[in-house]
DNA sequence: GGGTCTATGTTGACGCCAGCAACATAGAAG
DNA sequence: CTTCTATGTTGCTGGCGTCAACATAGACCC
């Protein structure tokens, strides 16, 4: 389990810091059930609070869901970054690919969450930001391996649409995590 | 838009043909709003019936999705095959891949529904068999170039990870169906 | 310390939905 | 003409997201 987004620093009113309970209780119930299992109501029974105490915290059930795929994007990049930092120049790509496969096979439903159609990434500027802080990980390492633009771009598009086809074969349980192992290199 | 699920031959009762009718409503909805927004009334309204009528034809909502879906899959696998016929059999793959991203683009509120997290593909016996035959094209086509079972399995696995992560980047909004043949060949 | 203000939480309501049950009817079958 | 079945309707229950009105805990100012 991730958590990094902070609580904002608004703690301890009355309940604590709910804002963060409603995020545990989001992602307990994401894992369960998918995403339509994400309820604002549900999350706030799971909190201990009455059933339109989170709109104090989120202005609407997608904004709970699209801050539990930004926690889920920063946990994201989080992951390729050590990745990266890991490996020797030459295999970084691959390592990249290997967090990425990892990370989907860990937390398949919030990896289908954060890439699926329940969310709308457009109306949610944090998500964005979040996700194109991950994707930019990839294109860097991408790009560090030299190149004309033309070839640096054809190649981030390939390795990004073979990592996360991969990544969402498994986390649909399409494929297992070891053959797409096999598909990386 | 395509509508290839026969309608079993149940026709002209009283609506005429309510299950044809509640899909093709359910495909409207469905590229206006999203999985979210198909909806058994709303299909029921546009289709002149009450509430309840098409429990007749559908046993859930989950099921009159999973009838899209499949229409869906039946309508990838021609499009695959045709593609896979018209060429050369050493362009099969290439031309199977573009036929495979003009669908993603094409399609995309339905390749979303098809591949994404909004159905159960295991509680759907008919989905789960129209989505292989979609698959089986690709596989057929990696395999009839030649090689050991392993290094088939593996060139399988690349290829179909490679074209469905670009078709989902495509359908997603991410990269441009454009963006995504540049990294086919 | 006492008064006021704001952030937070509660209660209650509305309209929408999925699904169940009981009823109605059109047309087939005899 | 009767009967039976497939199809469609009406009415209900319980859950959901969301709005509005109200309550209160603690911060902030005097």
């Amino acid at each position: 389990m991730w958590a990094l987004s902070t609580s904002g620093g608004k703690a301890a009113y009355h309940h604590g810091d709910l804002r963060r309970g409603l995020l545990t209780a989001a992602r307990a119930l994401l894992h369960q059930g998918g995403p339509d299992a994400v309820t604002l109501r549900e999350a706030a029974r799971a909190a201990g609070v009455s059933h339109n105490a989170p709109y104090r915290h989120f202005p609407s059930r997608d904004a709970l869901l699209a801050a539990v795929a930004t926690d889920g994007f920063l946990a994201l990049r989080a992951r390729l970054d050590a990745a990266r930092s890991a490996a020797a120049p030459a295999d970084r790509l691959v390592a990249i690919g290997r967090a990425y496969l990892g990370f989907a096979a860990q937390e398949r439903a919030a990896f289908r969450l954060m890439f699926g159609s329940a969310l709308d990434r457009a109306a949610h500027a944090d998500l964005r930001e979040a996700a194109e802080a991950a994707f930019a990980v990839l294109r860097d390492t991408v790009a560090e391996r030299g190149g004309d633009a033309a070839s640096i771009a054809r190649e981030t598009v390939r390795a990004w649409g073979l990592v996360h086809g991969l990544a969402t074969l498994v986390a649909d349980g399409q494929i297992t995590p070891e053959a797409a192992e096999t598909g990386l290199a």
